[in-house]
DNA sequence: GAGGTCAAGTGGTAAGACCAGTGGAGATGT
DNA sequence: ACATCTCCACTGGTCTTACCACTTGACCTC
């Protein structure tokens, strides 16, 4: 084993991920109370400000509502939580959520000839010029792994050309629930990735300036591995795995 | 004044939302370090843990990075920050940001159709059968307000029946961005919730599951009052008003 | 001057106390 | 017997204090 640096995770990030993973896997469903901060500090073996730290969060993420003098309760997140809580669904005990994924690459799909559109509209050429350069070092390698920060990068700067915040926001979410995958998900990506052709008209589109021309270029380098992981998720669906259901 | 509630602000919220105006104002620019949890306690007249909850909900934001041991520094919050983070965005020291509006206008604009063409493809009947009854309540009423909640209400089933959880958390996230300001912003959107007729277009597509139909519908229904706000938007820029610049 | 050492300062955690709301059990009145 | 009121136990909110763990950089040594 190459010798991995070791992680260090704090008290409150733990009890946090242990009240998370208890809201999200359905233990405990919306509307029931949480134990008091004193008990949870007691039975988790840590000190009440530790606790307090993880329900802030729980609060501030939307999974939990406190209230002053009455008991904590959870909230139904899927109605209440935001795009940040992302990463904590696509990946959930270590194993990707295959609903989940389908999902993003939905809305991948969706959302990237619209930002396209709005680079085209915004970029001028300078943004050519360091797509290219991108796309050059991207070329450049045969590592799955590279190509695609290589290709995280094209979008982040597409992303930028758009001028919009939303978007921004929307991309960083989507790319903290992807980036701690990457990895493991380069090999499924490697389709898309090694098309550079098509980002290279893609670039050219955006470097023209027609936002429909871009839009389409966009949805030419992003449709083909979408649909066909979109196919490999629905076949997978189909044979339902073994559904352990085993808790720790 | 009519009595209107106290407002009972946490310690904690106080301090987060001072830090976080420091940072999203450009005072505490990228890179810099914040003074010490001592010396903001001192400063701020509060305990430290208050201090410690509000920088860990900034952290846990992305919109700092502690280290132990070291000096917890401000991050670029526009290239690390997530969704959640645009209600804070989005309405600054009260008053709403223009170029944050525009992207929200331009995201909705770009992603309410995606949303409607998968939702054709999966609601089924019984949505068109929800759908029309929430019409029938915003077609019933005359103030702008209520329609505003009918419409939000409608989009919401929208979103449930595309069965896509991305695409659930962003609305949730624009969701809680808009709420806020939906009073002050019924009158300028009250030229989308009267169409009620597109509407009936639109949940007609829906129900009749033909994804194109339902995504060249929803754009019928956005797309107007997208556009003049846009357009009013770009005038107000055009002409930059006083620009006070005033800090507290 | 390069290297190692150590102390000061930082965040991390714990314990204990008290304040401030909430809600239900019990006392009180009818 | 019932409705009402009162009060207290329990909840979260805040502060104080203390100590541990880590980082940094100044200083000392070689």
């Amino acid at each position: 084993m190459p010798l991995q640096p070791v992680t260090r995770r704090s008290v409150p990030d733990e009890v946090f991920d242990q009240v998370l993973g208890e809201v999200v896997d359905g233990q405990l469903g919306a509307g029931e109370a949480l134990p008091s901060e004193r008990r949870l500090a007691e039975v988790l073996g840590v000190s009440r400000p530790a606790v307090r730290e993880a329900l802030q969060r729980m609060a501030a993420t939307r999974l939990v509502e406190v209230r002053h003098g009455g008991a904590t309760t959870v909230r139904d997140f899927k109605r209440s939580a935001g795009l940040d809580l992302l990463p904590r669904l696509l990946v959930r005990r270590g194993k990707l959520d295959a609903s989940v994924a389908r999902s993003v690459l939905e809305a991948r799909l969706a959302i990237g000839p619209a930002v396209a559109a709005l680079a085209a509209a915004r970029g001028g050429p300078a943004l050519a010029a360091a797509l290219t350069e991108t796309l050059d070092r991207l070329a450049g390698t045969d590592d799955d792994v590279e190509r695609q920060v290589h290709a995280l990068e094209f979008w982040d700067r597409v992303v930028d050309a758009a001028d919009s915040l939303v978007f921004r926001l929307m991309f960083n979410s989507l790319r903290a629930a992807y980036e701690p995958a990457l990895v493991a998900l380069a090999p499924l990506m490697a389709e898309e990735v090694g098309q550079v052709d098509a980002y290279r008209v893609l670039t050219a589109a955006l470097g023209a300036g027609d936002p429909e021309t871009a839009r389409a270029a966009a949805d030419r380098v992003l449709r083909p591995a979408t649909e066909s992981l979109l196919g490999a998720l629905a076949a997978l669906a189909a044979v339902p795995s073994t559904h352990p259901e085993e808790r720790p």
